[in-house]
RNA sequence: GGGCGAUUAACUCAGCGGUAGAGUGUCACCUUCACACGGUGGAAGUCGAUGGUUCGAACCCAUUAUCGCCCA
């Protein structure tokens, strides 16, 4: 046994104890998964962070949670899996190895591809770690010895080995298509990577001069650089103005070509002419016009957004910017610019560095959507996944059932290179995991790797199974997948959770990757604004941590997570719950200080037990029960919430203090014993409630109190302290509780000071077993009113002259003051407190008077009714002679 | 253009059919032997607007305004 329990400080200091408790639970092995446990499994793969980042508050919060919810399950009897790592994020840790090399004066391809990417791993090894260390120091119970990276060569393998299955089921296919490209990073990206912006920008009226005879029609661009490259104009099949336009030939203007007038459904009859110019080369909506009516694709701008081509004649070598402008200007020049108009419109911009976006014709992979989404959908309609909240599965539908094939090769060097091969001899494609030492078509030997790399959420939505050694079939795979829950902001429901799903079900042969799915808001500024570095109102995680303590940061994230809203945060919140960690660090010393001879595991005898014993023991019992429910819904803001309610307001405020006589002796070594047993009982209970949310001060508690001697997470949750919650005496603490209340309010009407013990009291029951109950609590009144005499009288007895006075139901309280009274200003608040009650008993007749109401509501609430007016009728008769005895 | 969310006390937010709640701030009083990182008490809200459903609406429905987000 150890004998030596800790002693606590007088204040609350984070510092010290969080580091010693985080090596302490890791050395225990608390975290560590064990596949081949009986006790039933709970897993959580963490969405992993950038490699390149830092931890900031969205980690913070999405950590916490998961944090939460795995030390509960801990407690709760299972065996749990956090699996942690880190993404290997390509354009971003190309980007910042890129720049860092550039500060150098060393661009990649100085260094060519290999040793770029030996670079990349070098900063990968010396930096990488920097946020799973910060995730440490948050308090997160991660079991760290399975740490992945989606690089690894474990996950490698299963990327490659669902890249060849998919590509074999024809869900992956190569082909030629207008993608979205970024001229800045030299890639393509996913639709999703595409972020629209409204702009100011300007629409242009241009002429097309008919070839075949006089006049012209009228488009309208905000492109005119494209003019360079259009090979039709298109006019809508019912748009009876422009009918006679179809098959007749017009000029591209500055070019000179001639293109024809050809019909489809795309064009919106009833905008400008109705007439739009066709360029299948630079349009997402013109490229598909162009397939269906077999269009020429002109290129006229190349993957750096610099004029190129034949076609774009004296503008080829400039910027596409400087190109319209110059077009512009020609346009103008040769009458053709009819118009120019300012207009909002939204452009699409790189999400990593916001070029705008050049839809660009090239040869990419891209995995066929449709398929997999369906199925995704199913498993949610079949209820396999829930989403929670239930808001979101909405969002997940409508955007699975608009889905679009995802283009999923990036032309970058970091990342999982495409396991395909090209035979330049015969033009076979060789696809497999490993590379083929010949053309399986034409025996050639040499064969050509695909360049490109996948886009790094194609190795994330393998996540949940990769990093559990799929393809073998582990023990962790049987054990714990599918994982029991996903918790993630909302911004990625998209990019990794529904691919997540898609490709899960895809790997897995139907087996979904996550049941619930836990989506929750994102962290914002205290004025709602998004925080970012360039507005520099970014709070950092770690300085919180120092400042106020990763229980402190880690409550109040909790405390904030209401379902379904932002959270805004603010330093003052959490200096708010820090005072909370005070608090009951306190209450715990308080407990402790008398509780030096208690022993571990002592009884309390019911016979010594008061109304606020049996109080608090039926409160700490409806507590524990909420709590589980709570957790188990994913109410976190409210857990906490109850959790800070129940320790400050009603421990702290009213037990500990009513308990202090009895810690003294005053009632006997029993009474005094029971009391120990019963502060021991709570203070069990209450750590252990807390201690998912803010473990490393409630298992430096639990070892300074006579608990057993391990660590708090290895104890077993509470569950109901009785058998039966007992109503009875809850309504019985809370009559004794409003009557205490009431004279701390008289005493403060009459200006008495708190400390000041005022000689008599007087309380005038109406009711026989109120009479009792308040006989019995005389004592506990007497305590916190600070009252040294109380006369508890049947109704009926003389009320004491020169008194404040105050009315509950049942019961009356009388304060003598003497000649400290002021009538004027007593009269005046009696006076107040009867215009009250009478607007309530108006509204109350109103409602009785009612047939209506009395015929169709529910009985217990016309019961309620009436007991109120009953009793508030009751309560003016007795303001009124309080007020006519003043007047005496 | 389509969809979602928000609008409640000075501020930040709970509540989501039965007479408005918390924290912060504010005011008054108090260095009471766990805590001044504290205690006690008070003031403070026609619950965005309009209409409807209902015996009864902050809560459900419709319209509308303002703000925010997502998708096209």
């Amino acid at each position: 046994m150890d004998s030596e329990k800790t002693v606590l400080g007088k204040g609350y200091e984070p510092a010290p104890i969080e580091d010693k408790w985080y090596m302490r639970w890791i050395d225990e092995g608390l975290f560590k998964a064990d596949p081949s446990s009986s006790k039933p499994p709970y897993s959580i793969v963490i969405p992993p962070p950038n490699v390149t980042g830092s931890l900031h508050v969205g980690h913070a919060l999405d950590n916490t949670l998961q944090d939460i919810l795995c030390r509960t399950k801990r407690m709760q009897g299972y065996e749990v899996l956090w699996l942690p790592g880190t993404d290997h994020a390509g354009i971003a840790t190309q980007n910042v190895v890129e720049r860092s090399l550039a500060a150098k004066g060393i661009s990649r391809h100085d260094l060519g591809r290999e040793e770029f990417v030996s670079k990349v791993w070098e900063w990968k090894e010396e930096y990488g770690s920097t946020i799973i260390n910060q995730l440490k120091k948050l308090g997160a119970s991660c079991d760290w010895d399975r740490e992945r990276f989606t690089m690894d060569e474990g996950l490698s393998v299963a990327v490659r080995k669902i890249f060849v299955d998919l590509y074999k089921k024809d869900l992956i296919y190569r082909g030629k298509y207008l993608i979205n490209w970024c001229p800045r990073c030299h890639t393509a990206l996913s639709d999703l990577e595409v972020e629209h912006e409204e702009k100011d920008g300007k629409f242009y009226e241009v002429a097309y001069k008919f070839a075949d005879g006089d006049g012209c029609l009228k488009v309208m661009t905000t492109r005119p650089e494209t003019i360079l490259g259009d090979t039709a104009i298109a006019v809508h099949p019912r748009d009876e103005k422009n009918r006679e336009l179809v098959g007749r030939k017009v000029i591209v203007p500055i070019a000179g070509r001639v293109i024809p007038v050809i019909e489809d459904i795309m064009v919106d009859p009833e905008f400008g002419s109705g007439c739009v110019k066709i360029t299948p080369a630079h349009d997402p909506n013109d490229f598909l016009v162009g397939q269906r009516h077999g269009l020429e694709q002109i290129q006229v701008i190349d993957d750096n957004g610099i004029m190129c081509g034949e076609e774009s004649g004296k503008y080829i070598g400039m910027d596409r910017f400087d190109a319209r402008k110059a077009i512009v200007e020609d346009l103008k020049n040769d009458g053709s610019l009819i118009n120019t108009e300012d207009i909002k419109h939204s452009v699409g911009e790189c999400y990593r560095c916001h070029t705008v976006i050049e839809p660009y014709l090239s040869e990419q992979w891209f995995v066929r959507a449709k398929p997999l989404a369906d199925a995704g959908v199913a498993s949610v309609k079949a209820g396999d996944i829930r989403f929670v909240p239930d808001q979101w599965t909405n969002v997940y539908y409508q955007w699975m059932e608009n889905i679009r094939d995802w283009c999923i090769s990036r032309q970058l060097w970091w990342g999982h290179r495409i396991p395909a091969w090209y035979c330049d001899k015969c033009g076979e494609i060789i696809v497999d995991t490993d590379a083929p030492k010949s053309c399986p078509k034409c025996g050639n030997s040499e064969l050509r790797q695909d360049e490109d790399v996948l886009d790094t959420w194609f190795s994330s939505a393998l996540w949940p199974f990769s990093t559990m050694g799929w393809p073998e079939e582990t023990e962790l795979l049987k054990k714990f997948y599918p994982t029991s829950v996903l918790v993630t902001g909302f911004d990625i429901i998209f990019f990794w959770v529904a691919r997540m799903i898609m490709l899960g079900l895809e790997g897995m042969d139907g087996k979904v990757p996550f049941h619930d799915v836990y989506i929750h808001a994102l962290v914002r500024d205290e004025k709602g604004q998004k925080m970012s570095k360039s507005k520099g109102n970014v709070i950092d995680p770690l300085t919180i941590v120092e400042e106020y303590g990763a229980d402190a940061l880690r409550f109040t994230m909790a405390a904030l997570t209401v379902q379904g809203r932002d959270i805004f945060l603010s330093t003052e919140r959490i200096a708010t719950y820090r005072l909370f960690m005070n608090k009951l660090w306190n209450a715990s010393r308080f407990a402790l200080m008398n509780l030096e001879d208690a022993e571990p595991g002592m009884k309390w005898d019911d016979n010594e037990l008061e109304l606020h014993d049996k109080w608090i023991l039926n409160r700490i019992s409806q507590v524990s029960v909420e709590m589980t429910r709570l957790i188990d819904g994913y109410f976190f803001g409210e857990a906490a919430k109850l959790m800070y309610d129940f320790v400050w307001g009603e421990l702290c405020d009213w037990y500990l203090e009513l308990s202090k006589p009895a810690l003294r002796g005053d009632g006997g070594e029993a009474k005094r014993k029971s009391t120990q047993a019963i502060l021991l009982a709570v203070f069990e209970d209450v750590l252990k409630l807390l201690h998912p949310f803010i473990p490393f001060v409630t298992d430096e508690l639990w070892q300074a109190f006579p608990f057993s001697n391990g660590i708090i997470e290895r104890t077993e949750w509470p569950g109901p302290r009785l058998e039966k919650t007992d109503e009875n005496v809850i309504k019985d603490m809370d009559l004794v509780r409003e009557v205490i209340r009431s004279i701390r309010n008289l005493r403060a009407e009459a200006h008495i000071a708190p400390s000041q013990l005022i000689p008599r009291a007087v309380l005038s029951v109406h009711h026989d077993e109120k009479l009792a109950l308040l006989k019995s609590s005389e004592s506990q009144i007497k305590l916190l009113a600070k009252v040294e005499k109380l006369e508890i009288m049947e109704k009926g007895a003389e009320k004491p002259q020169k008194s404040l006075a105050s009315v509950l139901d049942d019961v009356q309280i009388y304060l003598p003051v003497g000649d400290l009274l002021d009538v004027e200003s007593e009269i005046q608040r009696l006076k107040n407190d009867l215009s009250k009650i009478e607007t309530d008993i108006e509204k109350s007749k109103g409602k009785l008077a009612n047939s209506q109401f009395v015929e169709r509501a529910p009985k217990e609430i016309i019961i309620k009714e009436e007991t109120s007016l009953c009793d508030n009728e009751a309560k003016k008769e007795r303001i009124k002679e309080n007020l006519s005895s003043l007047n005496d």
